[in-house]
DNA sequence: TTAATTTTGTACTGGTCGGTAAATATATAG
DNA sequence: CTATATATTTACCGACCAGTACAAAATTAA
C-alpha cells in the first residue's frame, strides 16, 4: 500500500532520535530500577517531554521492555555470542570473562539490568518483573541446550548434567552482577571467572 | 536513676508488639524492595497506623535498617553460624546448603533482602543501598578472615588466595538469591551447592 | 494556498507519596 | 482526685506520581 522503508513521513518530524533516547532510558532504568525511576527521571535523561515519550514508546512499562530488548541486542552484549563458541568450556569462558568486563565496566551502571531492574518490586512492576524472570530463564534454557549439544559432540563428559551445569554457571554469572553492584572491579570478577573455570568439566 | 528492665512504663501502653510488627515490615521490604514498598503497604502489614509507626521506628529508612538487623540476627540466619564450623570446607558447605534451604524457603519471600532490598534504586534509597552494600562487604570480609585462619590451621592449602576464594563463594551465594528469586527450588539450589563444593580446595 | 497529519510545549488531572499536627485515649505517679 | 506521659486516631500537608487534553508548530500532499 505505502512506500515501506521510505524516510519521508507526513506530519511534523520527530525532533529527537528514538534510538539514542532509548539508550538514555536504559541507562536510567539500569541505575535506578523500574520502581526507582520516575517519568521525570526519564524525560530529563532523554531530553524530551512526557507527551513525546508516551507517543513514541507507549508508557513507562513498554519503554522499560523496549530498553531491555535494546540491552540484550547491543553490540557489547556477551551472552548470545558466547553460545556460538565451539566447545562448552569456551562458551563458559567467554561468558564469564565477558561478564567480568561488562558488568564492572565503569562507564555504564554496574551489574545487569535484567537482574536488578525489578528484583523485589511493587505490584505496579509485576509485569516487568515477570518479563525479566522469563529473560533469565530463557538464557538458562539456551545454556542447557548448548551444553547438551556439547555432550553430544563429546567436548563435555556424558556424566555431567547439562541442566545442573547451566544452573551453576548462571548462578555464578548472576552473582557477578551483585558483586559488580557492590563495587567489585573487573579484575576481581576475572578472578572469580578463573576459579569457576578451574572446576569446569571438560573431556 | 530509674528501674532498668522494669516492664512498667508511664503513659498509654503500646497496643502492638514491636518485634512482630518489625517481622511484618521485614517481610514487605523483602518482597517489594525499599522503593517498591509504600508506607501504606507497611502500616497494612503491621496492623498499625502511620503515627504509631513513626513514633516506634523513626521513619521508613530507619524501619528498613532495623528490619535488616532483624533479618541477620534471626534464628534461621545461616551466615554467622556457618563461620564457626571447624574447617573451611565445612564453612562453605553449611553456607551453601543453608542458602539453598533458606533462600528458596516457600513460606517467606524468595531470595535475600540484603541483596534485593535496594539493588538498583532511587536517590531516596541511597542510604539504604549503601547500608546493604556494606553488609555484603562485611560478610565477605568475615569470610576472608575465616579462610585465612583455615590456611593457618592447615585445612586449606597455602596456595589458594583467601580473598579470591571468599569472593567466589560470595558470588555463588549471591547468585543463588537471584536463582531463588527466579523460582528455583531448594533442590535445584542444592545441586548448585554440590557442584560448587566439588571444586572447593581442601588439604 | 489549503487540508491533513504528526510532534511539540504547556498545563493539568486524580491519586498516592512520605511525613505530621492536633485531639483523644489510656496508662502511671503523686 | 490531678498531673504527667505516652499511644492512638483522624485528618491533613505539600510534593510528586503516572498519564493526558489541548492548542500551537512543523511537516507533506494536493
Amino acid at each position: 500500500m505505502s512506500a515501506v522503508g521510505s524516510s519521508s513521513h507526513v506530519g511534523r518530524p520527530r525532533a529527537f532520535d528514538m534510538d539514542t533516547a532509548l539508550e538514555k532510558a536504559l541507562e536510567v532504568f539500569w541505575r535506578k530500577g523500574y520502581d526507582g525511576t520516575s517519568l521525570s527521571d526519564l524525560t530529563d535523561a532523554m531530553g524530551i517531554n512526557k507527551p513525546s515519550l508516551y507517543a513514541a514508546f507507549g508508557n513507562k512499562e513498554q519503554l522499560f521492555l523496549k530498553a531491555i530488548e535494546l540491552y540484550e541486542s547491543r553490540p557489547c552484549a556477551f551472552f548470545m555470542p558466547a553460545l556460538e563458541k565451539p566447545t562448552a568450556y569456551e562458551v563458559a569462558e567467554h561468558m564469564l570473562y565477558g561478564a567480568a568486563a561488562n558488568m564492572a565496566n565503569k562507564d555504564q551502571p554496574q551489574g545487569c539490568v535484567v537482574i536488578q531492574g525489578a528484583l523485589s518490586c511493587s505490584e505496579a512492576a509485576a509485569v516487568v518483573k515477570e518479563a525479566l524472570i522469563n529473560r533469565r530463564l530463557e538464557g538458562q534454557k539456551k545454556l542447557v541446550a548448548r551444553f547438551e549439544r556439547a555432550k553430544a559432540e563429546g567436548d563435555l563428559p556424558a556424566s555431567v548434567s547439562a541442566e545442573t551445569l547451566a544452573r551453576y554457571l548462571g548462578t555464578v554469572l548472576q552473582g557477578m552482577a551483585i558483586q559488580a553492584n557492590s563495587g567489585a572491579t573487573s579484575d576481581q570478577l576475572r578472578q572469580v571467572a578463573e576459579m569457576t573455570l578451574l572446576a569446569f568439566p571438560r573431556s
